[in-house]
DNA sequence: GATGAATGAGGATTCATTCAT
DNA sequence: AATGAATGAATCCTCATTCAT
């Protein structure tokens, strides 16, 4: 008996009918909301049984959260790597601004799902909070850490509070571009942002 | 000593019912979210039957758009007042950044409310942002604007964008303290943030 | 103290309000049927309040019953008195037969409630056809056994199945005339149908 | 001995699940009354879940429409088939009037459904007439203009009128014998009934 | 008699999840 | 691994009726 798809390896094509829902997921998140999201949707968008997203996510809320999770380590990595080639604590300041908003302006459901369905109660924020967005918060902080040190910031601002700052800055910007009504780039922002954030900051 | 009405009129005691249904519903949406709440147990936290709800509001999201329209437009001509004895832009920034602190920090439940479970959907969002937000924005705005042209701002910043950028941060300032374990007061962090700012828009 | 309106006493008024009820029903019970009826509207379109309607009748289902016993009473008695004036059976028969498809045609509303509304259940009908309709099918059958005693009916005609094939024609003539798009006068079918059953008893 | 399909195959049970809650909901129709039928007694009584009635129906009033048509087209292309072997006009008079009584007088429950529940309202009767009875008539109709042709009926007699008069007297025989306290077999009065309809049309 | 604000029981329907195949 | 038919818990809202005024 002739094997359907040569290359296309059980693993493959399994990561691949996961991935197919998580995009989906993202998809109808966005579109329709969270609670108003029907698990019956995503499985048609992504082309499987409704039972089948049960054999890769325990449910609906796991899905949720799986897509932040992922797409925030793969973030935080990357701008981990892309920070280790600048030095000056200003760059780096400017560098992660500009990243975050190329990443979520570069898709807008994702975007959505970040802004608006990820802060559907306290339970899951708080969850959130603790662990990426608390991963986040540091980098930023120790930024500003190294920027004091090198005394181009400004002693008296507390680190911590300046990393909140820039991530409630960004995040407005963010959810501001997603209910804008108008097209425009968000990466567009970054030097208008971070000459503010920097004068803040000195 | 002024004489506290002995016995409750009319207008007195609807009007209490309707606060005292507004009043539940802050507490139930910030304690179950919006989606998770019952009626019924608004309701009965009101002390009032199921129906009478239906007496006073169409139902259940016209409670959670009644809270945050009755409270935004308190807060905002409140604040305008206070605005009006000052003249200077940079203490206008000051005031109105300590009077958004104190605002939600003197109430938790509502600040939950406003950070947490008005952030439901696309839907919800999108309209507030049209209507009481723009307007908060506006006044934002109009202070940059006013900063400005008495050459204590820096001019090539965009008026409109460091009132979001201001707003950012409040905004996760507040989330930041709701979510916190830790007990402190929000507006303690005025002055800090309030530097912050003012350094950012010298 | 004055009285206020020397010409129309209590009993008026009172009377007045309670067939300002009735009529009320007659039309909101035809518009949207007896279920989807609210009792609220009936006041509405009353000029009453509420409760005042149950001052008069003891709630929803009374009105209909009501409204369906009073007019029958008086549809029979006065079907009785034209039928006094008229000596043979066969002129009876064209009586009876123009007497109600006169008065249901005269007032669709009505006609709706009697043709429709009051068939909501089987408890409902059986009451009625208790009441009303067996004295309606008693008068028809006397006439159909008068028809017999003189020889102009077939004597092997069953008197009581006779009764209810007349009123079933007629039942079925309203019925098709509420429900037809076209405009017709009702009564104008009653010589062609008299002439049906008269040669049907013949 | 045949044997009975020892292993029911899916369609069987598919049908089966689909036709026994069909089934039940004549008999909880008709016990009940439509309005007051509740959908969960209907699921209870077809030994199937709430929601598996929602799998097969659009909801509680399509189990009533689909009570109805099914059951009416059969019925009607039954009546055509028998009516196939019959050659002259008054038999065929005869026959639908038999048939009718038999269909109706061997299922009480559905009698009921078909003699009240449909008869909810203007809407569910408008619908109802356009459509299945209208084709009953438009039968009977045929009939009797086929013995005009042959001239065994009256010619100044409207067939479309002769057509409603046989219905509305069919309906009110099984009105009338779903409301008796008596016990008696329907199909016993159509000799009658016929002797007169013929009587009527001749 | 008259009002109408308040009551609260009641049910159709949805949809996340399961599990036999 | 995959399916999708079946489940059944869970809740918003309506509206007939009451009763304090």
């Amino acid at each position: 008996m002739p094997t359907a798809t040569p290359d296309t390896p059980d693993v493959a094509r399994t990561t691949n009918k996961r991935e197919r829902i998580l995009r989906s997921a993202v998809e109808v998140f966005a579109r329709t909301g969270y609670f108003n999201a029907k698990v019956s949707e995503i499985a048609r968008e992504a082309g499987v049984a409704d039972g089948t997203i049960y054999l890769y996510f325990q449910g609906k809320e796991e899905l949720l959260l799986t897509i932040f999770r992922e797409n925030t380590r793969g973030y935080l990595s990357e701008l981990r790597d892309e920070l280790a080639s600048l030095e000056r604590a200003a760059d780096r300041i400017r560098l992660a601004i500009r990243f975050q908003l190329e990443k979520l302006g570069s898709d807008r459901a994702m975007a959505v799902v970040f802004q608006v369905e990820l802060r559907q109660s306290l339970k899951f924020m708080s969850r959130l909070s603790h662990e990426e967005v608390a991963d986040y918060l540091n980098l930023l902080r120790t930024i500003v850490e190294q920027g004091q040190k090198e005394s181009i910031f400004r002693s008296e601002i507390h680190p911590q509070l300046a990393a909140k700052a820039i991530f409630g800055i960004l995040d407005e910007m963010v959810t501001s571009w997603i209910l804008s009504e108008k097209e425009y780039r968000l990466e567009d922002q970054a030097d208008q942002i971070a000459d503010f954030v920097l004068h803040g900051l000195q």
